[in-house]
DNA sequence: CACTTGACCTGTCCGC
DNA sequence: TGCGGACAGGTCAAGT
């Protein structure tokens, strides 16, 4: 579930946290969840610092100072979890003169408390227990601290990339542009989404060649604000609703990240933390409710393959405008 | 070509 | 209480 909000969330953790840490070693117990790593793990990953955490539409790439990225897709409930004293850690990167770490190296089977922690019943509680457990899939380890890809759907994955080649990848040379880039117009949306004037207006939201970085929550969230039945065609929906239908996706977007994503079962940030958007979410999960609007009851329906919420009142299915 | 369905997986929930 | 089946939903591949 982690879609564009989710990733940001991620990204930004991660940036705070482990850039300029150097990587130690590595685990991973799925060989899908990291199919590479026997190839080029030795050569380019161990003894790697982390230079930039960065991310597109819905994938998270850590660059390393050996010219290679680590290319992350979460898929449906992949986390990246960081587990270590935060602190320490940026002091040492200001101190420059990196400290060799002279411990015994931690067992992987040994268990770490997460120290950013909240108590039960805390708004943001962590969802995270004791690391590793049974959905962790790769543990990279910087000797002081451990970061984990856990995966309870083992539909995610990770692979270790030449730097250069990550726009190559096929996934990259499809994907449309980000959603929230200043360079990207309500005019550029509008001709994207006509390129598929007879399907859904969900199932192109979806399309991550249309646009990146869009799932089910902020499709869903989107076409609630503007008003518009997720089954409409395109060549139904007038300009101005599509422009309306822009400018509330990028809201929408723009509040999910401030509020740390949409956390429904597994979503975490970096340390562990839940996401507090789907508290403000008008329609998402939200069958049998009142409408935030009208009061008619919200009700689930099936459009473009996926659960769907909607108001069936605010939002008709139009076969013209 | 456009669109839908199935596969990839595991955990949870519902009905019998 | 146990068990089968539906469901969750990002993306790719296969099918209509």
């Amino acid at each position: 579930m982690p879609e564009l909000p989710e990733v940001e969330t991620i990204r930004r953790g991660l940036e705070k946290i482990i850039v300029g840490k150097k990587i130690t070693s590595i685990e991973f117990d799925w060989a899908k969840s990291f199919p590479n790593a026997k190839h080029d793990a030795n050569a380019f990953l161990i003894e790697a610092t982390i230079t930039n955490v960065r991310r597109r539409a819905k994938l998270l790439l850590i660059d390393l100072s050996t010219n290679y990225s680590l290319v992350i897709h979460l898929k449906m409930t992949g986390q990246m979890v960081f587990v270590g004293d935060q602190k320490r850690q940026s002091e040492d990167r200001r101190s420059k003169t990196e400290e060799k770490n002279l411990q015994s190296p931690v067992s992987s089977l040994q268990s770490t408390e997460p120290k950013v922690r909240f108590g039960a019943g805390h708004p943001n509680h962590s969802l995270i227990g004791k690391l590793p457990d049974k959905s962790t899939r790769v543990i990279i380890d910087f000797g002081d601290s451990k970061l984990f890809f856990n995966d309870q759907r083992k539909f995610g994955w990770m692979k270790l990339l030449p730097t250069l080649e990550v726009p190559n990848i096929d996934f990259f040379k499809k994907v449309g542009p980000e959603p929230l880039s200043s360079s990207f117009t309500a005019k550029d949306f509008i001709l994207r989404l006509k390129k598929r004037q007879k399907s859904a207006i969900k199932a192109v939201l979806l399309d991550q060649t249309i646009i990146a970085g869009v799932g089910n929550i902020y499709a869903d969230e989107s076409l609630f604000a503007a008003k518009i039945h997720p089954d409409t065609k395109i060549i139904n929906i007038s300009d101005t609703k599509l422009k309306n239908l822009f400018n509330e996706l990028k809201k929408v977007l723009r509040l999910s990240i401030k509020l740390g994503g949409s956390t429904d079962k597994n979503y975490v940030d970096a340390e562990g933390k839940k996401g507090s958007y789907l508290k403000f979410a008008k329609v998402f999960r939200r069958e049998k409710e009142p409408c935030p609007r009208c009061k008619t009851t919200i009700i689930k329906i099936r459009s473009a393959g996926r659960g769907t919420h909607i108001c069936p009142s605010c939002q008709r299915l139009a076969t013209n405008f």
